[in-house]
DNA sequence: AACCTTATTAGCTAAATAGCTAACTTATTT
DNA sequence: AAATAAGTTAGCTATTTAGCTAATAAGGTT
């Protein structure tokens, strides 16, 4: 179970923009490592992504895409793994399914506990 | 369905602890305006509360709960309504849903891509 | 009418954030 | 061995954020 600490630094991860796009695309596999057609050897997910790839999407400096990519890994929404010379990043599935649960989790409790106390169902409204 | 823009907004009013727990409160009924024994005439949800009892559970002062009440209104997390003096907060449970629907949905295309990619389930680890 | 209660607005400060460039490290290629 | 590529670290600046107090507005109450 993800504790508050945990949630407050998926949430902020996810309030910047520039963040928010790292984490659908790495997600979507929307970037593909280019560099993985001339380096067959390598194993890796295939939806897996290295820095500089991430960077070529964005109109920001490395360093900046790199630090973002930082506070992504604290916040355990993505895994690196160095190989060679590059770092591979790789959505945290894990994550995103625990922070699915806590909000529906908000929502069944919600919803129960309305009925409990006026006796009908939220839908019926 | 939500927007990116709007999702930004919902993680960044809960990325501040302070926000957050006023958020928890809200939604789990933790706090009852005390105020509301003398004035039974105000007909409102049991689970409301208003701002100055919020602010009662905490060491900030009135401007900063009310600006942080102001916050998690505006990422559409809770709705208020004056009335008479005190302005009533109410937990928002839709745009809570709909988070819980928007990670759920990004996990289970996950699981499906990998399934269709790989001929396996992802439980199968 | 005068006062209290509830909440917001305005204006301030310290700290955090998001961007940058330059410098550096570590692999890889030539 | 020298050059190139991929990332990170350090140090900087502008902007945003989270808190505060004081002042104001608008409903109650006496």
């Amino acid at each position: 179970m993800l504790d508050m600490d945990q949630k407050l630094k998926i949430f902020k991860a996810l309030s910047n923009q520039t963040r928010f796009m790292i984490f659908k695309n790495v997600f979507t596999g929307g970037y593909t490592c280019s560099l993985d057609k001339v380096q067959p050897g390598v194993k890796v997910n295939p939806i897996a992504t290295c820095v500089s790839t991430v960077a070529e999407h964005f109109n920001f400096s490395l360093p900046t895409i790199s630090a973002h990519i930082k506070e992504l890994k604290e916040a355990n929404i993505i895994s690196v793994e160095k190989k060679g010379n590059k770092v591979y990043i790789e959505p945290n599935i894990e994550t995103i399914r625990e922070m699915a649960e806590c909000f529906q989790t908000l929502v069944t409790n919600f919803d129960n506990n309305r009925e409990l106390f006026f006796g009908d169902s939220l839908s019926v409204k």
